[in-house]
Formats: C-alpha cells, structure tokens, sequence
DNA sequence: ACCAAAATGAAAGTCTGA
DNA sequence: TCAGACTTTCATTTTGGT
C-alpha cells in the first residue's frame, strides 16, 4: 500500500512532537487532521469505503497511548484504520438523510438549541429557511439561559450513544439526526447524568458535531473552554471533510446559492452573539490584524526594520520553508493558516513599498530577518517612473501614483473606447462626473494613460516587468493573451519575494536545493536567480502544463546549472516521492509556494469559500509536504 | 472550440468626522 | 470610540462573435 509509508512518516513526526511535550504533541495532532483526511480522502476512498465497517475509535486517546509505548510500525496501521473510520463517516453523513432533519442539523450546527429548533421549525410549516431563521433570532433572544447550556439538550437515546458507545457505527450521524426532528419533548433535566463524558462534548454533539471532533477539540482548548472557542477549532478540522463531501455528489445548484446564503447569515449571526455577549469573548479572540502601514519587519524604502523575532520551536528548520497567499482573506484565514504553520505570525507586505503597483499578501515564514537586502536595481515605484511613456499625457485630475492589484483579468477594449468618448466631448478640463467615472474605471481595471483622452489596459509585457520578471517570461510557446494575464496575475511579486528570500544567499552560499509548490510562472525560482543564489536542484510542483512549459523554458534560457524535476499534481506527491528526492539530494533547504487564492480573495463572487474552498483547501496539501519533508528530513539527521 | 467582453456583489479593510 | 462612507479585491460564469 501506496500509503503506509507516509503515514509512517507521519506518525514519527507526531512522535518528534511528543518527545517535547504533550501539550505541543496534541496541538500537532489536531493540526494533522484535516490535511490527513484529505490525504486519504482524495486517494483510497474508492479502496476502502465499501463494506468496511467503522471500528468504534476514539483515536485520540487511541493516538495517545501509540505513542507511549509502541513501536512504530504498528502506528502506521492504526491511522490507516482510523482514516477508514472517518471516511466512511464521511460518506455516511454526505448520504442524504431526511430533508427536515438536514434543516435541524442545519440550525442546530448554527448553535441553537434543540428546543428552539423545533419550535421554530413547527411555527413555520412552510420550511422557509429564512423565515425559521428569523424565528430563531427572536426566540433566542427572548431566551435568558446561557447559550451553552440550552443547546446542551439530549434526548436519552443520544445521551446513551455519546456515553457507552464504543463503537461508532458508519450510521451514527444519520439515526442521530432521525432522533433529533421526530423527537417531540425536549428536556432539560435529562442534559448531563453520565460519568465520563464532559457535558461540553455532549453538547458539541448536540449541535451536530461527532464525538470525535468534539473531543478533539475539548483536549486541545481544556475543559473550561467555551463552546464557541471549541467550535473554531472543529469549524478548521471540518473544513477538508466539508470540501470532500461538496464535491463528491452532483448537487443542484440552488442549494450551493443556499449555501452561500447560510454562511452570510452564520456570520451575521455569530457577529450579532458576539455583540450580545461583549466583554470576555474580544480579550480570547487572538485575531490577527493587518498591519498598517503594511511593511511586515521592514522594505528597503523604510527606515524601521526589526531585524529580531523569536520563532515557535516547532518551526524551526529545516528545511527553511516559505509560504504566501493574499492578505484579504475572509476572516479567520489566517489564523488557520497560523495555526497549520506552527504558529508563525504572517508577515504582511504590500508589494508598492517594491514596485508600482499594490500587491498586498500575507507570508508565513521561518527564515532569519535580519540582514536582508533587495535585488539592485531597486525598480520605479511610481507609475510614472515605471511607464515613462504614459506622463506626458496623464491629466492632472488623476491623481494615482499606484496601481492596484495586478489581477488575472483586464479592462476590454471597448471600455477604454467608451472612456475616450466620453472625454472627447469635453476640452482638458472635463466636468467633475466625467472625471469621477474614469477615475473609477482606472482604478477598477488598473488603466493607464497612453494618449490624449486614451487609457489603456497594461500590457503582458508590462505587468512582467513590474511583478519582476524578465521581459517576455510568459510569451510565445503557445500560450495566448488572457492566459498569459492569468498566470501573471497568480504570481509572486518577485523584488518582494527576493527581499525575504536575499538572507539565505549567506547561509548557502553554494547553492540551494528548492522544493517549490505551486510553482506557477517560477515567481520563486526567478527571485533566487536574480539573488545569485545558484540552483542546485529543484523540484517543481505545478499543475498547469503551460505554467510547467514557461519555467522550463526560463531554465534553459538562463542556462541552469542544476537539475530541474516538474511535477504536477500536488495531491500525487507523497512520502516515497519525497523520500526518493530526499535522499538523492541531501535534503531540501527551502520549501517555497503560495497556494491558490481563488476561493479567499474579493474578487471572487461566486466561490469566495474560504480555506475550505475547492481550489485554496490545497493549503492544506502544502502544509501536509511541508512536515513530511521536515518528517523525513529530521529521521535522517 | 476558442477568445474577448460583460455581468455577477460582498467581505473586510481604511478613512473621516462627530 | 464609533458609525457610516469609501475603497479594494492573485475571480467565475455566461454570452456573443468568429
């Protein structure tokens, strides 16, 4: 089996974890699952999902005793049956079950209780969702108990499950979620009389999540953590098995527009709790906010640079690693991503402090701070400067000295000619609403003056040079205009990259050996070329075949020295890959990548879904390679 | 089949004035 | 401090033309 040896690999990491304390095992631990779920998820679902039966594990405590006293190889097996445990789980539960009681489930997992559920359900026949919800607001406001302890309700049936079961049975999910809409009394005195299990796990299921999370959770946050703090933490766990269960079956698409209609009430919701409750919930949050001005530990442009920081000890290297995606995410991105990366703070720079246009992105990173330095020669940081050719004709009411996010899509011609007609019918001085419209429209598609009364989209060429990369990168070889403004717009800005990356030249100075995840245009490979870092070998992950054919194309162009491999499938890349590679080489020295940004940025209207998006939940695959190569590579030393 | 153009908002930040 | 105005956003899907 393809998968042992990885998981293999992934047990002595969480054995590395452990021998430095229990506390950092466990946090290792909760971390793990998510990307391990997908990592089964995605490969051996059709091996393995028929016919087995779900052993009953509570692999947490299961986990724990592996660890202390046995032997590795017996590891291995026991994540593989766990990993079959939660993916027929999965499957059970992504099995359509009654349609009012995916309703209930559906209220319930936005934390109100049974009763009020029920009720709710039972005033509006209809099933409207909205108008339930509506309901629901009203109803718990008018409630005085606490949150937890009204959500807190079971019905003996369940109470019996949650306590003495054992074995969880493949269809846990769904007989708990009968019991749940065609149950008629609710009540309250039968909340908690069992022994072992918190009342805080019971109610975490209550609310529709397993046992396993649940107590996952609870381990991770302690018992005295409120059901809020432990929900965020299952909320990231879930995400992967969320994803697998969205895109596995075929679902209409009304109920994606639910959806995303749920999730802005969730929000709406879960701001509108957090204002009632004020107080003790702001000191907790931990969010993390970006900086302004956004010049993470410093640029080249500014005087105040910290040049010290002390890293978490989990992340310390090596392999040095490096990982980007955009700063604008929806909340709580980041802290996840955090959270995955060993708790590193991200460092958020705006890319106009380099170039002249913004480019604002989060990067987390273990790599020294002090001493950096740019690639010379800095480049213009103004439009002007940048496009020389556009200042004679730059009216004096557009005040941009910036452009804005270079993006994967640009303004049309037909815009730009309806922007000319527009100011031809006016002299130099065009009156204030025509100003206001262009104005808008340049800001919006990033256009620039190249005529009297004529804007114009940026050139490929154009953006090339002002995200770093050499004139014509991207061209020729087949690849047409808009997918040449696509690849560019998915890229590094690479003056900025370097910056970061200019203090390894010292620590390697023969040469480096790259993994680099999501390649795309080699916005990374590029940047290390341009620091004189020589390029011993590097490993390439890219799933876009005409991205793979552009760097190819720069490395024979720019005459590499050093051995370049392109992989495309990140999902493919597994422990023996890795291993193989690792051992040939001598280990990697940096682990390089930003993974897609589809589903976090604004401009995304239809799937802005957060980390648990199709495309951006491939984080998670980032952070699975980075610990295995940290895995393998710690084995070897 | 390919490509360009248009249609498709909302989340979350900054700024500002009271 | 805070409400409200203003700004920005590594995009996806549909349409229409060739």
């Amino acid at each position: 089996m393809l998968h042992v040896r990885l998981l293999f690999l992934l047990i002595a990491s969480f054995k590395v974890a452990a021998i430095l304390d229990d506390s950092a095992f466990f946090s290792m631990l909760d971390r793990l699952k998510p990307s391990f779920w997908r990592a089964k998820g995605y490969r051996e679902m059709d091996d393995h999902i028929s016919g087995e039966e779900d052993e009953g594990i509570d692999w947490d405590t299961e986990d724990e005793l592996e660890i202390q006293n046995t032997v590795t190889s017996s590891c291995s097996t026991l994540v593989t049956r766990n990993a079959e445990a939660i993916i027929s789980k999965e499957e059970s539960s992504s099995s359509a079950g009654p349609s009012n009681s995916n309703l209930v489930q559906h209220f319930l997992g936005m934390g109100f209780s049974n009763k009020l559920v029920t009720k709710a359900i039972k005033e509006n026949v209809e099933g409207d969702t909205e108008s339930i919800l509506e309901t629901l607001l009203t109803l718990s406001a008018l409630d005085n108990s606490p949150e937890e302890q009204s959500s807190c309700d079971l019905n003996s049936h369940q109470k019996q499950q949650c306590v003495d079961d054992d074995e969880f049975s493949s269809d846990y999910d769904e007989s708990f979620l009968v019991d749940f809409s065609e149950s008629d009394s609710w009540s309250d005195d039968e909340i908690t009389e069992n022994g072992d299990s918190h009342p805080t796990i019971l109610c975490l299921a209550s609310m529709g999540y397993t046992m396993e999370e649940a107590m996952a959770a609870t381990e991770r946050c302690g018992p005295d953590a409120s059901i809020e703090e432990l929900t965020d933490i299952i909320y990231a766990a879930q995400m992967a098995k969320t994803d697998a269960i969205f895109f596995e079956e075929e679902k209409p698409k009304n109920s994606c527009v639910m959806n995303r209609k749920q999730k802005r009430k969730m929000f709406e919701l879960e701001a509108w709790k957090k204002k009632k409750q004020k107080g003790p919930v702001t000191d907790a949050d931990e969010v993390i906010r970006l900086p302004n001005p956004m010049i993470g530990y410093g640029v080249p442009s500014e005087s105040s640079v910290i040049t010290h920081r002390t890293l978490p000890d989990a992340a310390i290297g090596p392999p040095f690693f490096y990982y980007e995606n955009v700063a604008l995410a929806p909340k709580g991105v980041w802290e996840t991503i955090s959270r995955f990366l060993y708790d590193i703070e991200p460092e958020f720079v705006d890319s106009k402090y380099f170039c002249a246009a913004a480019r604002k992105r989060g990067y987390v990173h273990n790599l020294p701070i002090n001493n950096r330095f740019p690639i010379l020669p800095l480049p213009p940081r103004t439009i002007n400067d940048a496009l020389p050719l556009t200042k004679k004709w730059w009216p004096p009411w557009d005040k941009r000295t910036k452009l804005n996010c270079l993006q994967t899509v640009y303004g049309s011609a037909r815009l730009t000619d309806r922007i000319r007609k527009a100011l031809e019918k006016w002299g130099d001085d065009p009156p204030l609403h025509v100003q206001k419209f262009v104005i808008e429209q340049c800001r919006k598609w990033n256009l620039v003056w190249v005529g009297k009364n004529k804007v114009a989209t940026l050139e490929p060429d154009e953006v090339e040079t002002l995200l770093g990369f050499p004139r014509n990168h991207t061209r020729g070889g087949g690849i047409s205009r808009t997918e040449r403004y696509k690849s560019l717009g998915n890229s590094f800005q690479v003056d900025t990259v370097a910056y970061h990356l200019s203090v390894l030249k010292d620590v390697f100075p023969n040469g480096i050996n790259v993994l680099s995840l999501f390649s795309g245009i080699g916005g990374a490979e590029v940047a290390l070329d341009r620091l004189r870092i020589p390029l011993k070998n590097v490993m390439s992950v890219e799933i876009s075949e005409v991205n793979r054919d552009i760097v190819r194309s720069w490395w024979e162009q720019t005459k590499q020295k050093g051995n370049l491999i392109h992989l495309s499938d990140i999902q493919h890349v597994n422990g023996d890959t890795l291993e193989r590679y690792i051992v040939s080489f001598g280990g990697f020295d940096l682990v390089v990548g930003g993974s897609p940004c589809n589903n976090l940025t604004g401009g995304n209207r239809v799937s802005r879904d957060g980390l648990e998006g199709e495309h951006s939940a491939l984080f998670y695959d980032y952070f699975r390679i980075l610990d295995l190569v940290k895995c393998i590579m710690s084995r070897q030393n």
